[in-house]
This record gives C-alpha cells, sequence and structure tokens, in this order.
DNA sequence: CCAAAAGTGTTCGAACTACACCCATGA
DNA sequence: TCATGGGTGTAGTTCGAACACTTTTGG
C-alpha cells in the first residue's frame, strides 16, 4: 500500500458490517431483518449491522453484531464484499462490509430477537430493503450457493438430525429448482459427509425415513464436491 | 445498518486499497510490485496501492491508482476482499480492500512504471512482501483461477492475437500445471468464444500456429465454462 | 525425406440424468 | 390391501483423460 506523505492527509471513513442472516426453517430458507428504529429510513426493512470500532477487525465486528442479536457464537460467518459508493447512504458517507451468516434458527435466542423486532422471512417473498441491502442479498446468496455447489451445505443450517428430504430441501431452497431425489441422494452419500443415525422420523410418511448427521469434520476437505483443478481442462 | 445513536459517536477509520497487478509475458504469469520508498518496511517489497478519498468509492481508488502507476484505464479490476486485522500494520491502523487488476503487460506505460520503481516478477518466484500483501495475492490468484475456470481466460492477459499454444500457457502458468494440448484445444473451441484469423505465427513452428482471437463479447455469457445451477445435483 | 511442431481422432471410464422399480407400513 | 412416501437399480448420454495418429513444412 502506497502512501506517498503523512498519515494524517488522508480522509478517514466511518466503516459498517452489515450481516446477510441465513436460517432454514419449514423448507424455506429464510432471511433475518428488522425494521429499522430511526431516520433515514426509519421502519423500513433492514439487514442487521453496526459499526466498526477502533480495535476489531470487520470479522470481530459482525460477530459481535450477531452475538448481540441472537446470543450465538461460533457462528459461520463470511466477509462477501465491501459497499463504498459515496451516496449510498443519504447524508452520511458510511462503507459496509456484508458479511453471510448461516445459523440455525432454533438456536437462536428468540428474546433479543423480539426486543429488536427481527423476523425471519423467506428469501422467496423479501420486501423492499434499504439503501444498497438487496444487492449485499444478491451477493450473499450468489456466495452460499456457490458455497453449496464445492461442499455440502447444511452443517450450520439443518438441525442437529435431518432427513433427506430436508437436506434435499434446503438445496431446492438454496439454488431455486428441483433436484432428482434418487440422484441427489447418490450424489451426496458418495461424498461421505454425513451418516445415518438408527432413529426415523415417522412424521412425514408411514415408513418413516432415516435421520442423517453430519460426521465430524476430520479431513478438511471431507465434503468437497469437486476436485481441485480447473474442470474441463 | 444499524446506528445505535448519532454517527459522530463512531470510530473513523484510514482506509486504503491494494492492487494485484497480474499481466502475462514470455509463458510466464507475473505481478507488477515495487519496492517501497519510506517507512515502515522502507525497501521492501509492496503491492501498489494508495488511500481512499472523501468522495470516490473503493472502485474508483483502485481504478485511479492503476490509471497513476500504468497509464491505463478501463482495466479489468475486481474486489476481492477487505482486511481489516487491526495490527496489520504497525503504529497506524489502515484498512486495505484488495484488489485484481489483469493487464497486458506490453500495453502500460513504460515510462511511469519506471519512475515508481515497479517490477514485473513472476508469480513462481515471489519475493517476501510487507504486511499481509502476499494473503492479498493468494486470495487474488484463487479469485483469477475461479474466473479462468469458469469463463475462459486470456481477454485481459493476452495480447490481441495469439496462439493456441499462448492460451495454454497462460492456462498453465494460473493454475500451475499442465493441460493436454489435444484437450485443451477441443475444450476451448467448444466454448465458441475466440476466432481463428488467417495469419500464423511461423516462429515458433516451420508449419506455423494460427493466430486467434476473442470475439466480441455478444452474448454475455459467450463463453461461460459451466452451466448455470449446482453441477452434481 | 525426416524431424518437429500443429492439429485431429479414437477409446475408455467416470459421473450426471431420467426414470422405472421395489420396500415398508399405517389406515 | 393399497396408497404413500422412502429408497434402490439401471440404461443412456455427456464429457473429460489419455494417447495414438495425421498434417505441414523448412532444412
Amino acid at each position: 500500500m502506497s502512501e506517498q506523505v503523512s498519515f494524517y492527509s488522508h480522509a478517514k471513513h466511518l466503516l459498517a458490517v452489515d450481516c446477510v442472516i441465513f436460517g432454514y426453517e419449514q423448507g424455506e430458507l429464510k432471511l433475518l431483518l428488522y425494521r429499522r428504529t430511526f431516520d433515514p429510513q426509519k421502519g423500513n426493512w433492514s439487514l442487521i449491522g453496526g459499526f466498526l470500532n477502533e480495535d476489531e477487525s470487520l470479522e470481530d465486528a459482525a460477530g459481535r453484531v450477531l452475538k448481540q442479536i441472537t446470543g450465538l457464537t461460533n457462528i459461520f460467518l463470511q466477509q462477501v464484499f465491501t459497499f463504498s459508493q459515496p451516496d449510498r447512504e443519504p447524508n452520511v458517507r458510511v462503507l459496509s462490509a456484508a458479511f453471510v451468516a448461516l445459523i440455525r434458527i432454533d438456536q437462536q435466542n428468540q428474546e433479543s430477537l423480539e426486543k429488536l423486532g427481527a423476523q425471519w422471512l423467506s428469501v422467496t417473498k423479501l420486501p423492499e430493503l434499504i439503501f444498497d441491502h438487496h444487492e449485499m442479498v444478491d451477493r450473499a446468496l450468489a456466495f452460499l450457493q456457490n458455497r453449496a455447489a464445492h461442499e455440502l451445505a447444511g452443517r450450520e443450517l439443518l438441525p442437529e438430525r435431518f432427513t433427506f428430504i430436508q437436506l434435499r430441501n434446503l438445496y431446492e431452497a438454496i439454488f431455486q429448482r428441483a433436484f432428482d431425489p434418487g440422484n441427489f441422494r447418490k450424489k451426496v452419500l458418495s461424498l461421505n459427509a454425513i451418516e445415518r443415525t438408527n432413529v426415523k422420523n415417522k412424521t412425514e410418511s408411514k415408513r418413516g425415513a432415516y435421520y442423517y448427521r453430519f460426521k465430524k469434520k476430520s479431513d478438511p476437505n471431507g465434503d468437497r464436491i469437486f476436485k481441485a483443478g480447473a474442470a474441463g481442462f
């Protein structure tokens, strides 16, 4: 990085983080949003975010915000893109780093959620969002799709135990398209990332569907879907 | 984004951009670096960067830096990741957004390059870099590999006209592995992204190899390598 | 005519797709 | 016993990997 003169001659900026928080519930991929409580855009739907402090990284800040809202730590959290158009917010210039977070809806603290007035809304019917938040959601979803295509998704979103149907529903929610049940099952099993329990879910059918669970991640590439390198060349 | 109180109560930060500038020359993928001319780390190898001004986006800032150095505008430029560890630089806290840039080495302005003391160094034998710049390079290279796996690369890096061997060499440089000449040719041709000229390069062989050029990008997905969706599911 | 690079063809297997079929069980 | 979802099997096709083969041309 090339600072020509002194540090003090350069502009300083307000920096925020905004979290695109995905959850999965009742067969739907959902997003945690809240109605903004102050101007500008008071009352309109917004991602959940906060400002960056002096002594923390963007990742720290996003984690802090998430802890505040959901009560959870150790959440899957990844930086996606930094939005920096000078006029992205009116009146004040604020840059914002967008993060994806994946959480299990049943795990989070319902109380702090309600205090904020936050709600889980289905990604298929999102309301209008403030500023460039919709673009943040788009990028976050693309990130999630990319991740789910390269590595078996669900570890952070599904409950501890889940059926194949639930896993497939999750994939169908992420990619907004149908997957062949048989082929999906075989492909996933071939990845060796999940294992069958001896418990069955009998609520959806008479026969009952086995619950599966994710294996411990021994091999860091255990559930990779593609081999390394440029496929096709 | 959720600002609890007034904007003025929040910390402001120095923000920089750093460019990972790739070029391709003599069968090698290269990086434009320079020796830092001031402390800290004076004399050590560094990416080329600059500070973010009040009224520009990060993309603008990166473009400005690139123009300064290479004399070129309309360069391929993409944000990769924002580095924000509080101690990533000693003494002062500076966040930095890393960018990938792709340029044709023969096109750039040699003069402004020399004034800065910048040099093209092969990615296979990089010197030690200051701060977290090496991590920036790693992320940028991953970005480039990803892009080259999904869409035919070379448009921004190769000269106007190039042989198949040159294109294959570029891919071998990007992925650091060999590709089968026959299979590579067939795969690339099937993408319909390049067209043969009637000129041959006779410098490398008696028979001569046809020069090819990239087609105009009519279809924005013209040179996509994968179909949409989650391959494998 | 032959060496060497350019370019084409052929074979094999892995893996994705589509879809038919069997299985288990409660009403 | 039969309707319903759970789960398995199979045939066809596509596509990449490996590698043999043909073409061109200057020396």
